[in-house]
DNA sequence: GTCTATATACGGATAGAC
DNA sequence: GTCTATCCGTATATAGAC
């Protein structure tokens, strides 16, 4: 599988999220025609991730926002009771979609090794997929305590296909909740530091299999 | 190579880094007894840091930074010109002590894997030192110009002994500076989540080992 | 050197017209 | 649905006493 394939069969698209994030939030968005609705909250979103990006959420002003989606500031509020509400929603509501893919590609494959390289690659291309809401939701929601037990979430799984694949014999026995940590640092990096990778000219399918190779290398009996 | 003996041989202390700044600084700190300066210069990176782990530099108002010091208003203005000021302070001031551990340690050991491990080490126990300092300068200083500069910095010394590794025939050939990156991205892992490593029960020497047999079977001929 | 009191600006949020 | 004008709290920063 490759970020091509990948995005033929799950590929859930920004729009998705913000049709999404409308239909959950019917008592804090004013605005009644969907289509509408869901245009701007792309808008807005995409501006909040590209301000957010430079200077970080505090220290983006509503101004600011105004300025970068092209509306009125009367007419954000139409479309979040406030700053905070916004950031909530962001943390929040965005990521069902996402959450489904995730644990779709988790139930696939029996195999261990297969499956190991199937969620490792999952989760890359996913971020690279929806960069900018796991980028804001990192640097933004760090220590929230529903995002630190999401990380919790997908450790466990990978520490699970680890465990799996040693009853099997086909991993070495180890310390797999390290690994398993290990694994989750190097696919963050790849959305964390997309600068580096630009530079460097480095496609997401060439790190998603070097982070694989470099994995069956240590884990591999 | 284990913590113990790291911090024996190159550990500097948050109030030598705090003199440096005050040694540094002669235009903008307005104190001229250097130890109470260097004495409070600590409380205050102290409170920031914390302050900033929670809620953000931004987020974090003078009031916050005075009610944590114990200092008034007033008083913190002697130490810096304003907020921006701090912020700069902190970014570029604080590593120069930090940067001539990294530098010495890059200098030791001839042979490329034992300067692999050194490096990599020495690295992660820096980061456990002061690890305020890191952690503040990642959330905070990441599109920082100085701070990617620095980040690339250290990748070409990874990527350098990969190189004359493979050179030597010790290491296979392969993809060094993708190489280089994932070892960056495990190293900041440390820091970023003390939350996990302490809960996991994870010391600083267990981490660093694991990332270097990790690394060592994916490397070594 | 450090404090309290205060000037000044800026940002979030709302009212009401269109 | 969206705009402009405006209110008001809060934050930075300074003045001047001690």
């Amino acid at each position: 599988m490759n970020y091509k394939e990948f995005k033929k069969i799950y590929g859930a698209s920004n729009q998705d999220i913000s049709r999404e994030v409308y239909r959950n939030n019917p008592d804090t968005i004013r605005i009644k025609k969907e289509k509408t609705a869901v245009n701007n909250l792309e808008k807005i979103f995409s501006a909040v991730f590209n301000i957010a990006y430079k200077k970080g959420f505090q220290a983006m002003s509503m101004r600011d926002l105004s300025q970068k989606t092209g509306m009125s500031l009367g007419a954000l509020y139409a479309y979040f009771k406030g700053k905070k509400d916004l950031l909530k929603i962001i943390q929040t509501q965005g990521w069902s979609i996402i959450k489904k893919d995730l644990d779709q590609v988790s139930k696939t494959h029996e195999n261990p090794r297969e499956r190991l390289t199937a969620v490792i690659k999952a989760h890359i291309f996913l971020s690279e997929l929806f960069r900018p809401w796991f980028y804001f939701t990192f640097m933004e929601a760090r220590n929230i305590e529903a995002v630190k037990s999401m990380e919790d979430h997908t450790q466990k799984i990978l520490t699970g296909i680890l465990e799996s694949g040693e009853a099997q014999g086909i991993f070495k026995p180890g310390d797999h909740d390290l690994t398993a940590s290990m694994i989750k640092a190097m696919q963050q990096e790849w959305y964390l530091k997309r600068w580096k990778y630009k530079k460097l000219k480095i496609s997401v399918d060439r790190f998603a299999d070097h982070l694989v190779n470099l994995l069956e290398a240590f884990c591999l009996v």
